[in-house]
This record gives structure tokens, C-alpha cells and sequence, in this order.
DNA sequence: TGACAATTTGGTAAAATTACCATATAATGT
DNA sequence: ACATTATATGGTAATTTTACCAAATTGTCA
């Protein structure tokens, strides 16, 4: 593989692996519905703040995530609405494979 | 976190992690165009047979690629198209996260 | 049957990721 | 200035991922 093509699939790769974790996935859903600040999204997910703090970071270096920081809060909000797109495809892939395997197993799978 | 949407984000975790490796995104590329077998993807790799075959079988895994034995040759083409939606999607947010950088560098980046 | 080609599987060392703790930084209120 | 709150960063042990080699499996062909 050529320098060039290379240099692309990574640009993708830290996109998508940004996305590779539940934890970071919970978040750019939670983000998604309104901004919110570390302190919020720590009560939700339950782990150390610096844990959420390093997700939040490797959202944000990915160009996911926005941050903003007011009084001595800092406020994350979603960047790119594309990584809901990305969650739907998900989605479908996860519904399609379901569907197969219950054709398989001969069940029905409601839509 | 309750364990069903643990369950939920496991499951789109899965998805993209399978995605989240640009050997795999190279071959879902090229297996959008046309099926190929592992002797052909190992070849434009260049990887050990073995590292090629295992990276098929988690995008196999993951409901994203298919096989199909012919003769001594195993094909896989792709079988969510889906797959292709979430690398433009992470193409998109690549473009807008350097025009942001061009941006603010004060260059002006063509379409 | 035996040799060969294509692919997969098992083992393993190296590299990357993750989560915690401790510490540092920054802003606010007393 | 000092204590407090919110967040980020550095260090590190545990886990996961990756890539190679060797060996097993499967199908073809002489």
C-alpha cells in the first residue's frame, strides 16, 4: 500500500476507532440530545473523572466532539452529526446479521 | 449503565471496532468492487496469509463481509453496504475537521 | 496415494488501549 | 491567600489487539 492511501485509511481509522468503545459510544449518544459538561457524563457512566476525561479527549481530537468551557465547567457538545450516522449503520449491520441468523434458527424477529 | 444498553453498545462496538483497522477498511474498499479471494487481498496486502485471513474472519464476524468456498479458494464480498455509508460518513467528518484547521491557519482548502 | 496450493488455527511476543490513582491546573467563593 | 470544585495530565498495571511463525485442514491434480 502506497504512502498516500495509507495516510487515508488512518485519517478513517482514528475517526472510527475514536467510535470503538461503549463508553465513548454512550457519550456522542448522551451528547447528541444536549450539550453537557464532564461532570454530568461522570454521574451517568459511573467511572473516574479522569477516564471520562480521556474519552472526552480522544472524541475530541477525532473532530466528534466541541468543547467549551465556562466558569469552571467545561461543556461538550456534539461537532459531527455524522456520527449518528455512523450509530444507525451500526445498527443496521447488527439488525441484518440478527435477521439472518433467526431465518437459520427458523424464528421470527419483529421489525 | 443498565445491561441491556450495555448489550446495545457492545453490539455497535463490535461493528466498529471491526471497522477500526485500516487493513480492514482497505479490504472493505476493495471488496465493494468486487468480490476477491484471500490469495488476491493477502497479495495487495502484503501481510502474512494468516494476519490477511484473520482480519477477514472479524469482518466476517461482524456481519460485514461473506465467504463462499469455491473450489480450494475462499471468496468474501461485501455484505453490508452499510460499511460503505460509515466510511463517508468518517470521510465527511475528516473534511470538516481540516477545512476548520485551514481555517483557522487562514488557508483556503479546495472541495 | 502423495505432493501441492489455499486457507485457517494455535501460540506468542510486541504494541496499543484502558482504568485507576495521584497529582497538576484553573476558576470560584470565603 | 486559602479551601473547594471541576477538569486534565502523568504514571502504571491489566487487558486487548496485532502480526508473525508453525502446524493443521481442505481441495486439486498427477
Amino acid at each position: 500500500m502506497n504512502i498516500k492511501l495509507k495516510n487515508k485509511y488512518d485519517a478513517r481509522v482514528k475517526i472510527i476507532k475514536a467510535m470503538a468503545h461503549s463508553t465513548r459510544l454512550f457519550i456522542i449518544d448522551e451528547l447528541s440530545k444536549k450539550e453537557k459538561c464532564v461532570c454530568e457524563l461522570q454521574k451517568m457512566i459511573g467511572d473516574d473523572f479522569s477516564t471520562v476525561s480521556k474519552h472526552l479527549t480522544i472524541l475530541k481530537n477525532a473532530g466528534l466532539v466541541l468543547s467549551n468551557k465556562r466558569s469552571n465547567q467545561v461543556f461538550y457538545k456534539i461537532d459531527a452529526s455524522c456520527a449518528n450516522k455512523i450509530i444507525c449503520c451500526a445498527d443496521n449491520i447488527i439488525k441484518t446479521k440478527l435477521k439472518k441468523e433467526s431465518k437459520i434458527a427458523g424464528i421470527k424477529i419483529s421489525n
